[in-house]
DNA sequence: TTGTGGTTGTGCTCACAATCACAAGCAAAC
DNA sequence: GTTTGCTTGTGATTGTGAGCACAACCACAA
């Protein structure tokens, strides 16, 4: 399985993977076989096993996967071995929603600044952290924080993406209902809450 | 083009196309050619075209789309020519930041219930919506609705589902970073947003 | 030391989706 | 009426991921 890509699809079901270790590991079970974990995920046994050596052998035959040390493996693959600040732009409804989302943690993020543009809300304290002005976002070029949560009204989202960008943000999750124009060196994921539901109708 | 199985995909990428069409409607643009439509939302021409022909042949050869037509087309389509009605489970932030979503109105939704299980919330107004207490969803029976929005916390989520389902609802958008068991018949759509942030810093 | 039950790791096959290339066809100009 | 330019609709091709079957392998027991 050496020098293969890595499907994104894999990427994509590892944070799934991760927290399903995660928790067997409160319940203190030690290991754990591809058939458990599948049935657990109403997932394929062979998807897991696959999934799980495109990055190396973790499991032992007869055996399955050791639940402690795996959770350590899919956490260093996916960087989420080091605590990950992130800032939140948008103290709105739904920014304060996500602000004290408790299910970051488990994955290691921590809301490191939350900013808007309305003055009613700078000053404000949401959390730990105080509302700052949008345009103190320059300010953390010299923080070194590399990810961004985006949930502003879709005509400025563009506006934040780009000062975003211009103070080193290299990761951001947009939950504006818009595309996100960014240098390719920029990752961008986008959750679109109308749009996933506009498709229900369709298969009821 | 008959005949044809209509891909996933194809159905996910619809709501896109409908929410374009309908911003072009209000720009008064009469027609769209495949190419600019690529262009604006980041799909490749040929991709948009066969898309729509799965439906039928809704362009003109030599002009392109034209915009209100194929707009009503499409929300004929996915169901969304009638309002949905759609309730909500859990009156926490995240759900009263959903009640005020202003995406939803554009696919023609229409919050007609809220429910919690917390006597606080119990009977305040959200919107337009009275908060009812979760025991009260068995009356949906009677009312016709047939979509749920699901944002309690994991562990009361298979519960408020099975309770939903018994309602007589359809289709159900979740939330809470969990599988849901539920019948065939009905239609999950889960959105984790932990899961998504997660594998962000994987590509930074 | 050898055998056995059980589970992983992976080459191969299949299914599905994206992309391409081009024929078909419409509108407008002359 | 005919030609020209442009754009759609779609069969064929390519690319990507899921699923399967089995060999490889480990732990434990006898």
């Amino acid at each position: 399985m050496k020098y293969h890509k890595i499907p994104d699809e894999t990427i994509k079901r590892m944070p799934m993977y991760l927290r399903a270790f995660s928790i067997l590991k409160t319940q203190n079970q030690e290991t754990i076989s591809s058939q458990q974990l599948a049935e657990r995920l109403h997932l394929n046994p062979p998807q897991i096993r696959k999934d799980l050596s495109y990055f190396g052998a973790f499991g032992t035959r007869g055996i399955g996967y050791p639940v402690s040390s795996t959770a350590e493996q899919i956490r260093s693959i996916l960087k989420l071995d080091v605590s990950q600040q992130a800032v939140l732009v948008g103290a709105g409804r739904l920014g304060t929603a996500i602000a004290s989302y408790p299910g970051f943690s488990m994955f290691g993020f921590d809301i490191a600044a939350i900013f808007d543009n309305d003055n009613n809300k700078i000053g404000k304290t949401i959390g730990k952290n105080l509302v700052e002005n949008v345009a103190e976002i320059v300010t953390l070029k010299a923080r070194n924080i590399r990810l961004a949560i985006l949930a502003v009204p879709a005509n400025a989202a563009q506006g934040c993406a780009d000062a975003l960008i211009d103070a080193g943000i290299k990761g951001i999750l947009n939950l504006s209902p818009c595309y996100l124009n960014v240098p390719k060196r920029v990752k961008v994921i986008t959750i679109d809450i109308a749009m996933e539901l506009g498709i229900l109708p369709y298969y009821i």
